[in-house]
DNA sequence: TTATTTCCTGACCATTTGGTCAAGTTACGC
DNA sequence: GCGTAACTTGACCAAATGGTCAGGAAATAA
């Protein structure tokens, strides 16, 4: 149907491979991240790409091999949020800097975290290599950070396992059940304000309620001040 | 897995529509739990069941009919854990009964918190409907219970809604990324105990975050019986 | 017994699916 | 210009899919 609005191709032909697989990737994610892996079809996919499935074909061969690639940039990103906590001697500038950014993914690359949820509620056929190695050492070795903070005192006594849980599961619902928070705020999505205020409780609630913090001084509620947009000025 | 081990037939023809209905409701619920509505097949639910699939469209006539009736079952579930969240003035009483039902119902029936998390992801083709009125009613009562809490300086002062979805995102992070957490317990399902573990740090967690509780006595890490997770060295 | 209703299932069908292919078109190096 | 390599795509195919159907088996009613 229509055709031709195709996007522009930058410089002629070189680059070309790259934008187009740019594109089909893109929505890859998005089809792959609603339907999973067995329920996306190519065609859909192409169509969402604005493209003939067969010039898809041309880039990707096969479906899993397309799934693959979306999954691995998926991976990356995860690599990333991961890098931000690091060993820090202050278990509330690195957890606080770490569920930041992590809310920040589940905002800025939604379908990437549905994807994600798909692939592990189907029993992780394509990165259940990551889940053994890549991050089952990080979480371990996260675990070792959570511990000491514990035994200097600084925070309670938690299980670092299920204290990291806790803040994958909350962070990653903003991304994965995106459309059910959105239909209980009234069928629009969180604005930047709301956005803010989530971070802040998911926050504060999660480093009182390992002790990191006795009692901050901020409100959580929602201030009803048009005004709210300044940086992070909220932090330890 | 044979074949004509088809579970016994109470007595006879009574009764066996409701006794077919079952088994082949609870297959299609592990199914489309994996596999989400689209991906999944009528022929796979049918070798799960043990059923020929024509068989099966004699129960069910069409793949949405069945589909349709897994949900409503979950939701019900559902609403019997909303029920568990009384109107009760004790905060610590009320959320700890909520989240501890939640749990155990992640637990007992992990295959369909994962269909309700697909139902979302595809933006709840299905279950819209419930979602704007049973469950936003639901949701907003709660606040206005959380809110009087909140007002009697029973908790600090934290959004219910951001609350709610902790909640539920940590809770039923244990049913739907059920494999990750097993496959980073070394391969193992958590086992009774670890389960409590992870029960008693989540709500210890919540309630210390809202302030609901300043410190409470018991120490959330597990206790160091010999047998801990140290099966396969695997590293790098 | 026979009649009637319910249940069971192999064979079948139209549509959708992932993927191919051959005949093009476009861009770049020469 | 011309040749070549990269890109594009409508048409096509075999397999899988949701669903049907006719005929048979089993249970109950008469």
């Amino acid at each position: 149907m229509k055709k031709s609005e195709r996007v522009k191709k930058t410089t002629a032909k070189a680059g070309i491979r790259q934008e187009n697989e740019k594109i089909i990737l893109k929505a890859a994610e998005s089809v792959f991240a609603e339907y999973g892996f067995r329920g996306a079809t190519t065609s859909m996919i192409a169509e969402q790409a604005n493209i003939p499935k067969a010039n898809l074909h041309y880039y990707f061969p096969t479906k899993e091999a397309l799934y693959r690639q979306v999954v691995d940039n998926i991976f990356n990103i995860w690599l990333q949020a991961a890098d931000s906590f690091d060993d820090c001697d202050d278990p509330v500038e690195a957890l606080s800097r770490y569920i930041e950014k992590k809310m920040d993914i589940s905002r800025d690359n939604p379908m990437g975290s549905k994807v994600w949820a798909n692939e592990i509620i189907q029993r992780a056929p394509v990165i259940q290599d990551y889940l053994e190695t890549t991050l089952k050492d990080w979480t371990e070795s996260r675990a070792v950070i959570i511990r000491r903070w514990i035994a200097q005192g600084k925070i309670n006594p938690v299980d670092p396992q299920y204290l990291l849980y806790m803040i994958w599961s909350t962070t990653q619902h903003y991304a994965d059940f995106n459309h059910q928070i959105e239909t209980l705020n009234g069928g629009t999505p969180l604005s930047d304000a709301q956005y803010r205020v989530a971070k802040d409780n998911v926050i504060e609630i999660i480093l009182t309620g390992i002790g990191a913090v006795q009692r901050r001084r901020s409100n959580l509620l929602q201030d009803n001040s048009p005004k709210d947009q300044q940086e992070k000025g909220d932090k330890a």
